[in-house]
DNA sequence: GTCTATAGCTGGATAGAC
DNA sequence: GTCTATCCAGCTATAGAC
């Protein structure tokens, strides 16, 4: 009955744990002592070995930062793709911005280094940038369902909620003085750029017939 | 004659030399190297001194950072209170803007350091941040001369413009493509935060009457 | 796979001659 | 003030016993 096989994966699956292991010291270290804090030493006194037996499974400490991105960019990804709640497409555009903001805030060192290039010498591997690219995806889709197509328009609107992630952890880790601003943030952008929405009523605005605040 | 304050004056110049030169070194090492790799040894090397030398001037690294700090604070607050060309409240917070985001982009490492706090225990000194936050009552001034004066508009704006300044660093260093959205993002802030401007001509409007771009 | 031991290097900071 | 010499601590990474 398949023996080896089976082996196999006990194999991999112990393997595959004592990373993990690596890999949630790794992040509880660079959140207490800032992403370009990590040390070997100081991981594996965390994880419970010795910094030798780290070699036995990342190759590098480059590598552990880019296993780190990408399980950053992975989790991102999947977050952002979920499954949204509405199917009105500004609280569908809504909801997509209380994740990613909520996904920022929550993991300040994650946010650093998949949205920030701030490691000194760490670029992190092609694959591993794929699922960012695809959440970007995304969150065109979510906008052009709204009505907003530009290419210019998604960049403002990254920007824009880039800036309210970056001023939240920048002057008030903890707080929420940037957060309450979201909502706000959306109906000035929308009303940016879906600026001759309803005058009649024709195209775009299948799923746009509540509420209406203000 | 005064020898004697002619002779400190001569001293004191020559030390504010040593300084300057170091400075200068350190600002370059770390657009160079990145913001957390400055070493003192690199530092010294590049000045073509010795690392003891460097303590004749500095009591420590960070003592070299704090002055850092400090002179990007008061460089960004001279830059900012300069005269404006225009009376126009709103041409003149363009020129701010514009001013504002030429400064962060025109050295990456000294927007992380005095707008992002990333070095790892580093805190600028009380003092050093003074003309920050006299720079940003400029910024408060200028929007209030706009008929914007909520706070948190003004918090608004600030995100608004880090962001720009953000994905430009990251995503599109030497290039211009979230430049090129200053204007119309000011378009979209102003829109947005004074909506109900001048339906009759009544409060509010004291130095906002030539132009009226749209 | 995990350990001890250690190589090899670089860091910040100090001592003391000149 | 500037140097040489040095201390001491930290780092990544490797060698080799078990």
């Amino acid at each position: 009955m398949l023996k080896i096989p089976q082996s196999t994966d006990w194999r991999e699956a112990r393997r595959n744990s004592a990373r993990r292991a690596i890999l949630d010291g790794a992040w509880d270290a660079v959140n207490e002592e800032g992403l370009a804090g990590l040390s070997l030493r100081g991981l594996a006194r965390r994880v419970g070995i010795t910094a030798p037996t780290i070699y036995a499974y990342f190759d590098s400490k480059n590598a552990i930062y880019d296993a780190m991105f990408a399980e950053a960019a992975t989790t991102f990804a999947e977050r952002m793709a979920e499954p949204y709640d509405s199917k009105d497409a500004r609280e569908v555009l809504t909801e997509g911005v209380n994740r990613f903001v909520a996904f920022c805030i929550g993991n300040a060192a994650r946010y650093q280094l998949l949205f920030q290039r701030t490691l000194p010498g760490f670029e992190p591997s092609a694959e591993s940038y794929v699922p960012a690219v695809v959440a970007l995806e995304g969150t065109r889709g979510r906008l052009a369902r709204c009505g907003v197509t530009a290419a210019r328009h998604l960049d403002l609107f990254t920007a824009l909620l880039t800036g309210l992630v970056d001023q939240q952890i920048s002057n008030d880790p903890g707080g929420d003085r940037w957060l309450l601003l979201i909502d706000e943030s959306i109906d000035m952008f929308l009303a940016h750029c879906q600026p001759t929405l309803p005058p009649t009523e024709n195209h775009q605005r299948t799923t746009l017939t509540r509420g209406e605040q203000s």
